[in-house]
DNA sequence: ATAATAAAGGACAAAAAAGTCTTTTAATAT
DNA sequence: ATATTAAAAGACTTTTTTGTCCTTTATTAT
C-alpha cells in the first residue's frame, strides 16, 4: 500500500471532484463520480456514506440528487478527510509500531518521524477542499490516468 | 494502519534488535526475538525469512543457531527494510493512489507530496542498522511497551 | 397520489494481510 | 552415527480490507 488506505485514496479524489462540481453549481451523483476518478462505483457509494456521516460532503436523494459541498464543507482540510476515512494513526502513531509514540521512552526513529509526521500534517493542514478548484477545472490537474477527461 | 505495514513495523524492531545482539556478538533465535519486541513469534518467523532471503539479515540453523548481521549488513539502510517486506510503492507512489506519478500530468497534491516523500526517502536512507546499536544497549531507546526490557 | 430517481443501509463475497501450525532441512554437539 | 537444535518451507486459518448486491428511505417531477 501506498502512505494511505485504498478507501482513503478514493476518498480523495471523490472530494476533490465533487468540490469541483460545486464550484461549478452542479451536484454529482456516485456514478458520476466513480467514472470520473476511477473508483468502483458500489465501493466508492459506501466511502461517500462515511464522508457524509462525518461532515465532509453533502448528500440529498431523488431526482436531481446527488453531492455537493457548500462554503463551509470547500473549507475542510483535508487531513479531516484522511482522519474521516484512516483514522489519525498515521498522524500521531509510532514509525515501528509501538503501542504510543512516546517522548520519554522513545524508539529510535521517534526523532526523526516526528519531523515526517509534522511535514504530513503541515501539508494536509494546509490543503482544503476548494484549493485546487480552479486548476481543475482549467484541466491542469487530473484526479484520474484515463484516456479522456 | 501506520506509515508502514505490520509487517514492516516487525521487520524494522526486529532487525534494530538483532543489531544491537550482532554488536554484542550475540546471534538470537526466533523466540527472543519475539519476546524482545513484542511479535507473535510464528509471524516473525515468516518476516525473518523475507528478510533473509533479502540479504538484510543473515541465519543458520543447529545448535547455536539464530539470527546476525556481519558489517555488510550493518551498513544497510532502513528503506531496504522497508522496500523488503512492503515494496517501494511508499516511496514512489502517487498520494492519491493514480496508477503512476507524473510529472506532466499532476495530482493535485503532486507537488506537496513529492516532499513528503523526498523527506522521508532522506530519512530512511540515512539510517543504517547499526545506527542506534549503542543507545539501544544503553537503553535509552526501546523496541517495545512491554513492563521489563 | 404516483412514478421515477438517487442516496442510505445492510447483508454478502472476494482478496489481501496477519497469524498459526506442522514438516523438512541444515548444523552442531555428544 | 545419532540426537538435538533452530531456521526454512509449506499448508492452513483468521481477520481486515476491498468490493458487490439488494432493499429501504427520502426527494422530486408529473
Ligand atoms: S516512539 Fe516511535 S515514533 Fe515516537
Ligand atoms: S501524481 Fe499524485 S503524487 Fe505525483
Amino acid at each position: 500500500m501506498g502512505m494511505f488506505s485504498k478507501s482513503a485514496e478514493y476518498a480523495i479524489r471523490a472530494v476533490f471532484f465533487i468540490a469541483k462540481s460545486s464550484y461549478l453549481d452542479k451536484k454529482v451523483g456516485i456514478k458520476e463520480i466513480a467514472n470520473n476518478i476511477d473508483s468502483p462505483e458500489p465501493f466508492l457509494g459506501k466511502i461517500l456514506q462515511q464522508l457524509s456521516r462525518n461532515g465532509i460532503v453533502r448528500s440529498s436523494k431523488g431526482p436531481n440528487g446527488g453531492f455537493y459541498l457548500t462554503d463551509e464543507e470547500m473549507n475542510k482540510k483535508l487531513s479531516e478527510v484522511i482522519k474521516a476515512i484512516d483514522g489519525d494513526e498515521i498522524f500521531i502513531g509510532c514509525a515501528m509500531g509501538l503501542s504510543q509514540c512516546s517522548e520519554e521512552f522513545p524508539c529510535p526513529l521517534h526523532g526523526e518521524f516526528k519531523a515526517v509526521r509534522a511535514e504530513l500534517t503541515r501539508i494536509l493542514n494546509g490543503v482544503t477542499l476548494a484549493k485546487f478548484n480552479d486548476e481543475l477545472v482549467l484541466g491542469q490537474l487530473k484526479l484520474n490516468r484515463s484516456k479522456n477527461s
